[in-house]
DNA sequence: CGGCTTGTTGCGCACATGTCCAACACCCGA
DNA sequence: TCGGGTGTTGGACATGTGCGCAACAAGCCG
């Protein structure tokens, strides 16, 4: 029995199907006929909305990163002060149980390369979490509860290092524990900000 | 006309043949039958050698990034000092046209998940790189240059940061300048070391 | 109710993949 | 000079790949 859904719908259906996929077996081991026996429809229904494999990779890759984006930003906007919403960032960078995710951006980093779409997709956001923090930290500068002569820079710098320090705790497990970088990385954030040694805790 | 190898040389020649097609296609993309046309033989020839594919990626990988390594010791070896061999140590990680060695590098962190062989390789060679800037800190403390309580701990920040900043470079290009980063980085090795602004350059 | 748009199927095409293996060619030691 | 050991071949095998397309069916509109 055929069932037809709304355009919209299905398109939203195939990339929550790629999604299942990429987080079992990899950005780049995600294949057409596994996307569409995940939704119990046959293959050629992808193409059918996307032009190729790439542009389902990098909507999968957008719709999980987006996702993220989107609750840490709600999550910030809980805090009452600049210093409040840079400690919910933090909070929310690494919640326990969404490696998967950061797998997600170690695969579309390396297969940017050799994927446009996925390119173009994960440097989008790469910029969009560096402006998220990077406003806030203008915000707290302006208000004068941060010490910090390029909120850009420096905005760069500690996603940079979440992500180098994420990438040792997701690709290689055992060489660095969780906690240690997380409290690495508040404290860095803390001397970029001139704030007070545990002040981020 | 069959052309006879000694074992280590057969071997040699099969990662060196991986290393060139891992370069053009990423470690991901690296085939049984590209490496063996690369050689001008046959494809059975690879299995003689390796077990698996696994085995010839992680061998290709560990040939490149061992490569690097060496030669950034070598380098600090020339340093006179603990501050000389720092400068040398970042003088050498990012040399201009070696981005190829890196992107192996955000290949391998994204296949360890998935490709145990890689993965062993990667986390190897990432702690020996830790080690070697670990060493070099603990030499510097020890002889009253470097201001430096925790020399594991920073060795491991600013391979970090040293990663997660390159890796915007090779993977998206535009985002950030090279000489933004090497400013950046020698900066916070500064700050990590207690060292003057200006010391690393 | 009939027609038409369009979502959906299921399979075919042309390749590519890792792995394995019987046969072959080369070199060394007897 | 003649085995035997082994490096090497070339293709078989089963599976997987992205993509395209004719046919079918569902639902909307007149």
């Amino acid at each position: 029995m055929i069932v037809r859904m709304a355009p919209e719908e299905r398109r939203d259906a195939i990339v929550a199907a790629a999604l299942v996929i990429a987080r079992r077996k990899g950005l780049g081991g995600t294949t057409v006929r596994d996307v569409a026996s995940e939704m119990g429809t046959s293959s050629g229904l992808i193409h059918h909305y996307f032009d190729s494999m790439d542009d389902v990779l990098a909507a999968a890759f957008d719709r999980a990163a987006s996702n993220d984006l989107a609750r840490t930003m709600e999550a910030m906007s809980a805090g009452a002060d600049p210093v409040e919403k840079l400690v919910a960032f933090f909070d929310n960078y690494s919640v326990p149980g969404s490696d998967w995710t950061f797998q997600l951006w170690l695969d579309a980093w390396a297969e940017a390369s050799r994927r446009s779409a996925v390119r173009a997709t994960s440097e989008r956001l790469n910029i969009e979490w560096q402006q998220l923090l990077a406003e806030n930290l203008k915000e707290g500068v302006a208000v004068g509860v941060f010490d910090c002569p390029d909120p850009d820079g420096t905005a760069w710098r500690i996603i940079s290092l979440l992500d180098g320090l994420s990438l040792q705790v997701v690709a290689h497990e055992a060489t660095l524990a969780r906690e240690t970088i997380s409290f690495w990385i508040r404290s860095y954030a803390e001397s970029e900000t001139g704030l007070a040694p545990g002040s981020l805790r």
